[in-house]
DNA sequence: CATATAAACCCATAATATCCCATATAGGGA
DNA sequence: TCCCTATATGGGATATTATGGGTTTATATG
């Protein structure tokens, strides 16, 4: 499970740690690297473990070959998402698109969320955030859950 | 699996390389080399490695021999596909008809679908791809997977 | 068979990614 | 408090990848 912040710095060769303990859940589950990609919503980067990619994968090819949905999503998701390997010391390179998406220089915001975690711009997390602390208050009575939480 | 997208470039004797990650994927599987036809939805030609070619052979052979799907599908695929080894530095060389129906001259684009890829020539999936991402932010919803992601 | 044509092999090089080691920093425990 | 360990960071050394082009081998065709 990914939960808590860590703000890490990007060097000039383009790496960044990834949080040890982030990393620590990812090669539990027997990967040396995360996947990424943009998000459709916001200015972050999403990682995952490669098992949920996967999974990604298992439905768009159960979908019918000639659907178009498949080309759609498929196009969408898997051609903007990149296999980052852990180096010796846990850090990653995020290429340029990446880079670009979230407007990164120096530092890079890591946000756990659960089984996936972000990654920031630490202004542009810092806008998002507060606006959504605000969306929360004023609709707080519709988060609902199951009785065995 | 093959995700992200690569820009290689395509030599005056046909060769291009085809991106490492892709290739080891394929070695892993046990092949030198890869299985591809043109699409006959868009102008990109899809990869993919040789047992899933063996698959859609059985399904084609399992058909009813009067369904009119049994002719146009083993006409359009596999009248239309091609075996394309590595050479010793990892790159295929493309036939004439293959360059033809991408269209590509100098930057060939592969493109990572999962369980194939794709080869274009890049301002043609960019077109493809900018439909796609439209197309994708309205029917988010539709694509649906199990529980356990 | 001989030859044209295309395919595969081999080597060289530049760019990039990865490894490896060195140092800095913070937190925990004796 | 002081040392030990884990983590983060910086940068040189090494390996991998993409690309170009010459040479050899295979294939087809008359």
């Amino acid at each position: 499970m990914f939960i808590s912040t860590f703000e890490n710095k990007l060097d000039k060769k383009g790496r960044v740690s990834v949080p040890a303990t982030f990393r620590s859940h990812l090669t539990n589950l027997g990967y040396n690297g995360v996947v990424c990609y943009p998000s459709f919503t916001n200015l972050s980067i999403e990682f995952c473990a490669q098992s949920r990619i996967e999974k990604i994968i298992e439905t768009i090819d159960n979908l019918n070959p000639f659907e178009e949905n498949r080309d759609i999503f498929s196009t969408s998701i898997l051609a903007n998402s990149h296999q980052l390997n852990f180096d010796t010391e846990g850090r990653v390179t995020l290429t340029e698109k990446l880079i670009e998406h979230t407007g990164v220089k120096e530092k890079v915001l890591f946000v756990g969320q659960g089984k996936t975690f972000q990654m920031w711009e630490p202004s542009q997390f810092k806008k998002f955030s507060d606006e959504a602390r605000k969306k929360a208050k004023s609709q707080r009575s519709n988060l609902k859950w199951n009785q065995n939480n």
